[in-house]
DNA sequence: GCGACAG
DNA sequence: ATCTTGTCGC
């Protein structure tokens, strides 16, 4: 038979499916007081092996409810503007696994852009439209876009002459990009991270506890 | 061709 | 992301 028969990672397709899937991704504003579950999830590796962490935050009450961690093999290498095809499939596997074993998420939140990306669909709006719920990309890093002053003097992501974002700081200075991924609007994306961001750390609160379970369990694997 | 390039 | 010891600073 065809054993070990592997082909290799194809990125042309792969562009054409994120220029297809975009076309799925929604602005509508959604109520940021009705969210209570924010869910944060992040990826760790370890050789070939990669963690993926889902950790449930409590909105109101700002602080953990439970968390998850699946392990798998990772075989997409990282191509920047491809992220996903290589961590999304543990983020959204850790994700449903929180669901049905602890809570389900309002709103997702994930480490890595989402439409400020050239194809206009980051991990986090590839996350958002595969669950379709409300996500929220939040990255250290630009990849794509500009930053301009919005009507308010805040820092503004833009991409294809529209906001699709803001930078964040902490009280140290470290900056954040966050964008929207799916189902919400800039500003909507803006004021749920800083709702639950305590600026003496360097991400928001959900996510920094996914990022430090990250790289806990990372040295865990084997 | 050159430089940029999430995690 | 990960590889990595000591070291500067609060």
């Amino acid at each position: 038979m065809c054993l070990t028969i592997k082909k290799r990672f194809d990125y042309i397709v792969a562009q054409k499916l994120q220029l297809e899937l975009s076309k799925l991704v929604s602005f509508e504003p959604i109520e940021v007081q009705d969210i209570e579950v924010i869910v944060a999830t992040d990826v760790g590796y370890k050789g070939s092996k990669g963690v993926g962490v889902a950790v449930a935050y409590d909105a109101e009450k700002r602080r953990e409810i439970c968390h998850v961690a699946i392990v798998d093999d990772i075989d997409i290498p990282y191509v920047p503007g491809l992220l996903a095809f290589r961590e999304a499939p543990l983020m959204t596997g850790a994700i449903k696994e929180l669901s049905a074993r602890c809570v389900d998420a309002d709103v997702v939140m994930v480490n890595g852009h989402g439409v400020s990306h050239p194809r206009k669909f980051g991990i986090a709006s590839h996350i958002g439209v595969v669950l379709d719920k409300p996500s929220i990309g939040i990255a250290k890093k630009l990849l794509y876009g500009s930053i301009v002053l919005d009507d308010k003097r805040r820092e503004a992501i833009v991409v294809d002459g529209s906001i699709v974002g803001y930078v964040a700081k902490n009280i140290h200075g470290g900056s954040v990009y966050i964008s929207v991924g799916h189902r919400l609007t800039p500003e909507n994306a803006l004021i749920i991270t800083e709702s639950v961001w305590n600026k003496h750390y360097p991400l928001p609160d959900p996510l920094y506890i996914a990022d430090n379970l990250t790289k806990k369990l990372r040295s865990k694997i084997r």
